[in-house]
DNA sequence: TGCCCGATTAACT
DNA sequence: GTTAATCGGGCAA
């Protein structure tokens, strides 16, 4: 049985989180699978909402690590982040994609699509899957009904440029899992570790 | 109060 | 490749 996550997780650089997330798996209400794809924000960093100071919509990001930021992206989707690293540093990880292995029946339902690959790839895609909203946000990640799981053995991972912003583009703080087919977006074989 | 724009997605051409 | 959908946050006035 893969190890749990705890609070204490969280408790380091969102850069020393955030690869080391890919491979973990992540069930909300028993639904979810292996993360694939992740994004680091950090408030020193001008892409992150943290980056301009606290507010009532980033609030959760400036609390303590271990609890989930959910925020509305393009006043249409769902975007989930955990938040990293000691409190008040307001720092935080993007969900981007899961490979889905648990509830495919729930989250093709929800989803409205058949094919597996895009069920979870892309951000939006993730929350929907999983019926993850703004009702989550500044939810603890290690009690119910969240479930994070350690990955079991070595993964290799990508890292490159994050999506679909303009400021920090060219921050290399996108992970993903390489080879994987449930990416959001392909990588172009830039940097690659393994851990 | 008004205005611009975004950590997106799906449906176009 | 391009664009509409859709709306709250953040900032200027």
């Amino acid at each position: 049985m893969p190890k749990r996550l705890t609070r204490s997780f969280f408790c380091r650089s969102v850069h020393e989180v955030a690869p080391d997330l890919i491979g973990a798996t992540l069930l909300f209400d028993g639904v979810g699978g292996g993360i694939v794809e992740v994004e680091a924000y950090h408030h020193t960093d001008a892409a992150a909402h943290s980056f301009r100071g606290r507010t009532a919509r980033n609030a959760v990001m400036f609390g303590p690590p271990g609890y989930a930021y959910v925020y509305r992206s393009y006043g249409i989707h769902w975007c989930l982040n955990f938040v990293c690293e000691p409190k008040g540093s307001a720092s935080a990880v993007l969900i981007r994609a899961l490979e889905p292995t648990v509830g495919l029946r729930a989250m093709r339902r929800r989803r409205g699509v058949a094919d597996e690959r895009l069920l979870c790839a892309g951000p939006g895609r993730v929350c929907e899957a999983l019926r993850i909203t703004g009702a989550q946000n500044g939810m603890a990640l290690d009690a119910p009904p969240f479930e994070l799981f350690a990955r079991t053995g070595l993964v290799e991972v990508m890292a490159g440029p994050r999506i679909g912003i303009t400021k920090a583009a060219e921050k290399p703080w996108r992970y993903g899992l390489k080879g994987s087919r449930f990416l959001s977006k392909p990588f172009s074989s830039a940097v690659m570790s393994l851990i």
